[in-house]
RNA sequence: GUGAUUGUAGCUCAGGUGGUUAGAGCGCCAGGUUGUGGCCCUGGAGGUCGGGGGUUCGAGUCCCCUCAUUCACCCCA
């Protein structure tokens, strides 16, 4: 196969799959209004510095999975986005925002790069939607965000996820459970593996997320993050589990919850879905109050977001049988050439139609009119409308119902009148 | 980055222990119906068997390398 090839970890969307997107996109767009959020926009890449700062320096993300290319010999390195947070925040900064309000309530839906190794559920392209909520994070507003991701999963009808939820602390509680942590696993380092090594010396935190069989219980022995917590910290979580309740969205609090982006603090949410294999995290999302000052500000922004992979969505609601009844229609009606010296006047026939707003399809690559009449079929089309010798010389016109298979003759205008009463579009097809 | 898996027609796949012109179903095109679709019948087009090298009289089949795919690890959406 010397042809070309899509790169690695992408892929592409057809016709036959794009009204799924469409759908998925247009109940995103309803539920964020809904909500009182508008739509940001950011560029595809950054300078690289953006996310080695916001996104952690230790983490996997930046060590090993993110596009990184020089635009040329003297300038800075850039870096495809490989999540949406750092980039929202740095446009929120750099404009201002702030100052022209204290809350900005903001969504976006993107598309995002990272290499790692593609499998099920994980390509090196991929499409997040998300919201970010800038000027408050108290648990009112972790709840709007969570509120806010979890309706638009029962707008589209998906069932059988599982919201699990941490509360990671402030600054000061994760240090203290780093040291608690550190103390614990110092003791068994020699049974731990490569990675958890090195994450005992940089972030024991993530040690926890381990899926290591050999690792499990040394790891459901180590002390409880939320033993760490100041009261503060555990009543602002109770009262996000507070609001949670009042809404009736269930959750599991799972205290080995960590996630692997630096910035988070406070509550961590993640959603999962057994169908999904592997990967399956569907949505998930938290509390970044120091990403602000990570990224130049003079003090921290209170902010909460989540952000959910499209894919993966849709990987889900397939399974769910939830796209059953996107059918899109086909064409109203299809002109049929009889001959192809009668192209011509044909498309000027599709011409008026088209104009006078009827969905018509016309054959463009003078095949046989049996041809046509297949794909008119294929295609869904509820009407034939037939261009022949004599069509051409009187001006009235063949038009044949495909459903009914009724077939009648009229001049342009009153085919156009048929065609544009309700009744023509109860044999549209699927 | 590591491990395993699979690569034969547009698609889904057959092709024991190597043996002549590599097959099927679906799809596509044409005809049966010289101005009319779906169903049916007939015919047709379409393949460097992922690529390269090797063993052999002979390789889709065996060996090596390589590329790609898929799944999993790591981690994440």
């Amino acid at each position: 196969m010397t042809q070309f090839q899509g790169v690695k970890g992408t892929r592409d969307i057809f016709p036959d799959e794009i009204s799924r997107w469409h759908y998925v996109e247009g109940v995103v767009h309803s539920v964020a209004a809904l909500y009182g959020f508008s739509e940001i926009r950011t560029p595809v890449f950054e300078y690289t510095e953006l996310f080695q700062r916001g996104i952690g320096a230790t983490t996997d993300i930046v060590g090993k999975e993110m596009f990184t290319f020089l635009p040329d010999p003297n300038g800075r390195s850039l870096t495809l986005r490989p999540e949406m947070t750092a980039g929202v925040m740095r446009a929120c900064l750099q404009k201002n925002l702030l100052s022209q309000a204290p809350v900005h309530k903001l969504w976006y839906i993107s598309d995002l790069f990272r290499k790692e190794r593609p499998q099920a559920g994980r390509q090196r392209q991929f499409t997040q939607f998300g919201a970010e909520l800038l000027g408050v994070s108290n648990p009112a507003a972790v709840a709007e965000v969570l509120t806010f991701m979890m309706q638009v999963f029962e707008t589209l009808g998906l069932h059988g996820l599982r919201l699990r939820i941490n509360s990671l602390g402030d600054l000061d509680d994760r240090a203290r459970y780093r040291e608690a942590l550190r103390a614990y696993f110092q003791p068994y380092e020699a049974d731990l593996d490569e990675s958890s090594k090195e994450r005992l010396e940089k972030n024991p935190l993530r040690i926890l997320d381990s899926k290591n069989p050999a690792l499990q219980e040394m790891i459901t022995g180590a002390p409880r993050l939320y033993h760490s917590l100041k009261p503060e910290s555990v009543a602002e979580f109770e009262q996000v589990l507070a609001y949670l309740d009042d809404r009736q969205i269930a959750y599991n609090v799972d205290h080995l919850l960590v996630r692997g982006l630096d910035y988070y603090c406070h509550t961590a949410f993640e959603v999962t879905s057994s169908e999904l294999g592997a990967q399956d995290a569907i949505g998930g999302g938290g509390r970044y109050d120091g990403l602000a000052r990570e990224l130049g500000a003079s003090a921290d922004l209170p902010a909460v977001g989540f952000a959910v992979g499209m894919e993966r969505l849709m990987i889900v609601m397939e399974k769910q049988g939830l796209f059953a009844t996107l059918n899109p229609h086909g064409p109203l009606v299809s002109v049929v050439i009889q001959q192809k010296e009668l192209a011509g006047h044909a498309m000027q026939v599709a011409f008026h139609l088209r104009k006078a707003g009827i969905k018509t399809e016309i054959d463009l690559a003078e095949r046989s009119m049996k041809a046509q009449m297949r794909d008119a079929n294929r295609m869904g089309s509820a009407y034939a409308l037939f261009v022949g010798q004599s069509e051409f010389e009187s001006g009235i016109y063949a038009l044949k119902n495909l459903v009914t298979s009724e077939q009648t003759s009229l001049d342009l205008d009153a085919i156009i009148e048929v065609l544009r009463e309700p009744a023509a579009r109860e044999s549209l097809r699927p």
